[in-house]
DNA sequence: GGTTATTACGATGGACGTAATGATC
DNA sequence: GATCATTACGTCCATCGTAATAACC
């Protein structure tokens, strides 16, 4: 599992579409969509029903969906803290 | 940065060499090398100091490591949430 | 010389973008 | 037909193992 799998699914969750938070991140739309089927696989569950309109998140990604912010935070964390440490060395 | 990276840091960091965290993950020695690397060049930060009788945490490396272990029990939790609400669909 | 980590290198699979397709409104 | 997601395909980079090298006891 990748850190950007996890950004991907957050931002798809806040959006609510797929082909806005691959803008925001930065990718096309078939790489964000692999990514989060990469996730999906990762995880053993679809975290998302698609469709025309957008995306709605299953009961696994709503249970997940907090989770997945607060991993987030702490790999922030470590890079920060491990940046910190780093240049006073 | 990926979940494997931060299980091999945990077990170098608990077995204190290489060559037995690689045993233990089922890696050769290189390929756990390389995964370190990677992990500190996503932390921008060395982690370990490498010597000819195993390694030893640097400051960055002692301070990240509960947060590290942390991550990954927030990441098994995802897998077991994802994977009881996917079977009870 | 034995033990441990790194470098070199070749092979396989992963991750991406562009282009084309599918599905729903 | 416009919109949003997926599939197809080609390309480049990641990741791995084996083999060779380096460094220290």
């Amino acid at each position: 599992m990748d850190d950007r799998e996890l950004r991907a699914f957050t931002s798809i969750a806040e959006f609510g579409r797929m082909d806005l938070a691959a803008k925001e991140l930065g990718y096309s739309q078939p790489a964000l969509s692999y990514q989060i089927r990469r996730l999906e696989s990762a995880l053993g569950a679809a975290l998302l029903t698609r469709g025309p309109t957008g995306v709605e998140l299953t009961i696994a990604g709503q249970l997940i969906l907090p989770t997945a912010r607060a991993t987030l935070v702490l790999i922030e964390g470590m890079k920060q803290t491990a940046g910190v440490a780093d240049r006073r060395r």
